[in-house]
DNA sequence: TGTATCGGATACATCGGTGTATCGAAAGGG
DNA sequence: CCCTTTCGATACACCGATGTATCCGATACA
């Protein structure tokens, strides 16, 4: 009997090319646009021939989505990482600060995952994952807002947790949309701030700026 | 000497045309995606060849743009006859729920508006068209929200008039792209009127209910 | 109604991207 | 250290879209 193939024999090369091939497109996505890119623009951006692209994938749309994942769940995770910070449930401008940080830090990325959105408003499975993906991020808000209700006495106005957390994710998208046109990412994250403590804290914030 | 060339001769037949590829372009582009669309597809969309095309447009991006002008006008006047509606300064719940009627009607819009916003965003001479056409319906907002303060007392967290036509905005924002994935405008619609008025009345809206 | 002009259709050459089939080389296992 | 398997490069045929040049029919104006 043959030895069973469990374990394909190659792998680390593979894996380089595979990440390569995933950096290259985030650039060149970035820079162009996902609808806009073609399968050699992104082979010749990470040095390959497109021989490496269709040996590591069926399609740009799939190499698109495990990009988004990719990098999706990286946000995720250091969003999860800035909520948890303090321990049991400190103040809630803290918090808004740190994630105001993590969340309007990359441009380009910001592009990409707008590319995405529009991209996943026509092809229901996409959407689905999307939804999902924010669905997560926003149990880990709600969390972290149901934590704090005892410490600082808050929304009143918006309802549940649950809801605020809506409305912060909201916000978050809101002041995505300006960010993506006037390219102004500090303007934004104190934009963000302002918004979120405006909502989260019943009515004492510092008047905000134009932006 | 020759007679002055002033009006050009043809002008009807042209201008139906015209507006003709300017709607198949819309239905198109709400399909398919901006980036995705080629020159024959919206030709045969709108049952002309592409001789048709050349001689009423130099480029796809040019006609995207007359198309987002054209469409984004006709929404603007729209919110401000919302707006306008009810003469001095009356309640603003009820111009919330005008507007949001309007603002949140057309999910094809919205696909389009958004596939503009990520190509507004990669080319600044766009970006600058879309954001005096966003600063213009600030403005509007603004206006009638300082029309309205006399009346009620509103919002005080927020700051000034102006930062709350801003903030109105990002809500619309943050609801759209809510929206564009769930595809729930009554759910949208309702969850927008809940946000507005959480944020432009002072801490009495009835709570909301989850998306 | 005639006619000069304009608008849109047709035909053509070209180009860039796609997908596949095949080959050489690298990498891991024995 | 060889050998087998796999990865990625190369070559090829194909297709769809582009832009241009040219032509015919429609249209406005006298």
């Amino acid at each position: 009997m043959a030895t069973e193939p469990s374990t394909p024999r190659v792998t680390r090369r593979r894996a380089r090319t595979r990440a390569n091939l995933l950096d290259a497109a985030f650039a060149v996505s970035a820079a162009k646009g996902f609808g806009r890119v073609s399968i050699e623009e992104v082979c010749e951006a990470a040095g390959y021939s497109r021989g490496a692209f269709y040996s590591n994938f069926d399609s740009l749309d799939e190499l698109f989505f495990a990009l988004y994942r990719q990098r999706a769940d990286l946000i995720a995770e250091q969003v999860s990482g800035a909520l948890a910070q303090d321990s049991p449930g400190l103040d809630v401008p803290a918090a808004v600060d740190r994630v105001t940080e993590v969340l309007l830090l990359d441009l380009d990325w910001l592009l990409v995952k707008t590319d995405f959105l529009v991209h996943a408003a026509r092809q229901p499975a996409v959407a689905a994952a999307l939804l999902e993906h924010r669905a997560r991020l926003r149990v880990a808000i709600a969390d972290r807002l149901a934590r704090a209700r005892g410490h600082t006495p808050l929304p009143a106005v918006l309802g549940d947790s649950d809801a605020a957390a809506h409305a912060v994710v909201a916000a978050y998208d809101g002041v995505t949309t300006q960010l993506l046109l006037d390219k102004d990412v500090e303007g934004a994250r104190a934009w963000l701030k302002q918004l979120l403590t405006a909502l989260l804290t019943d009515g004492s914030g510092t008047p905000p700026r134009k932006g």
